[in-house]
DNA sequence: TTCATATGACATATATTTATTACATATGAA
DNA sequence: TTCATATGTAATAAATATATGTCATATGAA
């Protein structure tokens, strides 16, 4: 076997988590910038223009959505670090594929979402 | 000219209003549910086993996003109902294409997004 | 008239998300 | 030691989103 599948259609609670993770302009600009180059945690930071605790606050929203990874090192003058980049993901929204993902669904609600007799 | 381009590549507000309707599990089943077949408000609520004035609520969301249509249409036995049926409709993500979309975010904060020198 | 079915909207809780402020720790350089 | 740079977290405020309950209107059928 020469080949893997990678990141098959997610399920429907990853289909969730990765929405709810990208349904923020912050957080889009985020992933915009680490597009170009990653970057630690206060130089983002600065970049974005926002505090950290409020980067920090979307950087675990994202990172939990598998999204983004994030690595401590040590700089050369020995200061901690926090390097932080986009993981390569891919999804694709049509009703079809919100069909197919809602039955994997266990967010909330029973599983009356089908037809139902009038 | 034969062709027309349908619902080219969104810009970064549609982009953002698109995820902002789908990142809910109610909206996600209301989707899944339309995609089998229209349905009327009052008949989605007691399929989706929610309250009229939620659904209404989310349905306002997902049709200001443009996912779904609806129309008031009289029955045959003289009664308004509200049709609801999903819009045909595409999206992609992936962090080029976030990317791309965040250059026409007009939604808050500035434009620092892009990179910086050290 | 009364009942069951619709639509539509308002007021109000409740919960979650977003954002700010403050504080603590550690490092190298001045 | 003091300054500037990091990370990390706790507490709290403010803004939104989600959810419920209630009322009003209109129709056809019983």
């Amino acid at each position: 076997m020469k080949h893997k599948k990678i990141d098959q259609v997610p399920t429907g609670d990853q289909m969730l988590k990765m929405l709810e993770a990208l349904a923020n302009p912050h957080r889009m600009r985020i992933i915009a910038s680490l597009t170009h180059e990653r970057s630690y945690v206060s130089e983002l930071a600065r970049m974005l223009q926002m505090s950290r605790p409020l980067l920090y606050m979307h950087l675990q929203r994202l990172e939990s959505a598998g999204l983004i990874t994030s690595s401590l090192e040590l700089s050369s003058d020995g200061k901690a670090m926090k390097y932080v980049e986009v993981s390569p993901f891919f999804l694709q929204l049509s009703p079809e594929l919100i069909t197919e993902a809602v039955e994997t669904l266990t967010t909330k609600a029973p599983n009356n979402s089908g037809k139902k007799r009038k």
